[in-house]
DNA sequence: CTTGACTCTACAGCCGCTCGAGGGTGTCGA
DNA sequence: TCGACACCCTCGAGCGGCTGTAGAGTCAAG
């Protein structure tokens, strides 16, 4: 199997495959006597779990946890929960930020209400007001 | 004022000022005699009408839009409105997608549930199944 | 022998900063 | 006059998670 069919297989580009190989998510395969990528099975069943893991948000260290624990046949899954765990959380303190950025955005929005102009409208004004310390950090 | 200040005022890091400048969001100051910049009021507004467009988290370009409006004098207000509207509804998808993240995670965390072995624990076979075409973009 | 689909490496770019190195400036007190 | 110290300067690299480009090589079919 050659990179384009593991790439459709885990319906991600060829250059993402060979961005997780060169971040040591994905193990680097054997090469073809032409200097090709050939991968197995057991490649294609780590990529999809790597893929899982992004569709969840996970972070590379996050990713590069759970697959030490596949590796490693651990005895038991309580490092795998705490990923998860720690994950859910993070999740909902995004979602909480969110939530009160979408406040402070309608709040914003209602200081328009068909103001004609900018002087009046009262959005640029209440940019300055805002509470900058209560920053929602969605991006971490 | 120097940069220092101006930094303390708006609650923002030197170096922050300075990104700002260089990707011209802030008009360069004035310098002194020994190249230091000298800010004036008009520069602490502008810094805190950015700052509190990176509080809702305006991008670069919508920041630009918005202080576009400011300077050119803008006759009336809907082109704010619009970069208002278009984020809240971005800020809505985003949480929508976070919901839906919210629900896999728990419902791949009630997978294990005390199973104490990786093998029988569920989480990481769960990952594979994981819808990743409805991947929740949450970073845009 | 050529075409065309595929692959390779290496590097730059995106955003919104943050940090570090290696220097200069300006105001104190001794 | 000297040194200590707080502040400032520029330049360049780094973060994560890719994406895109350039310029070259591989391989099967016609």
């Amino acid at each position: 199997m050659q990179i384009g069919e593991l790439a459709r297989a885990a319906r991600c580009s060829v250059a993402t495959i060979r961005y997780y190989e060169q971040v040591g998510l994905l193990p680097a395969p054997e090469r073809t006597a032409g200097n090709f990528r050939r991968y197995q099975a057991t490649h294609l069943a780590r990529l999809q779990a790597i893929r899982g893991c992004r569709a969840l948000d996970l972070s590379r260290d996050e990713i590069r946890t759970l697959l030490a624990q596949l590796d490693g046949a651990a005895r038991d899954c309580s490092a795998i929960d705490r990923v998860i765990d720690d994950h859910l959380t993070h999740v909902c303190e995004q979602i909480q930020a969110l939530e009160h950025l979408r406040a402070q955005l309608e709040e914003l929005r209602a200081r328009c209400r068909g103001a004609g102009s900018v002087e009046t409208c009262g959005v640029m004004a209440g940019l300055l007001d805002l509470d900058v310390e209560v920053r929602a950090r969605v991006h971490t």
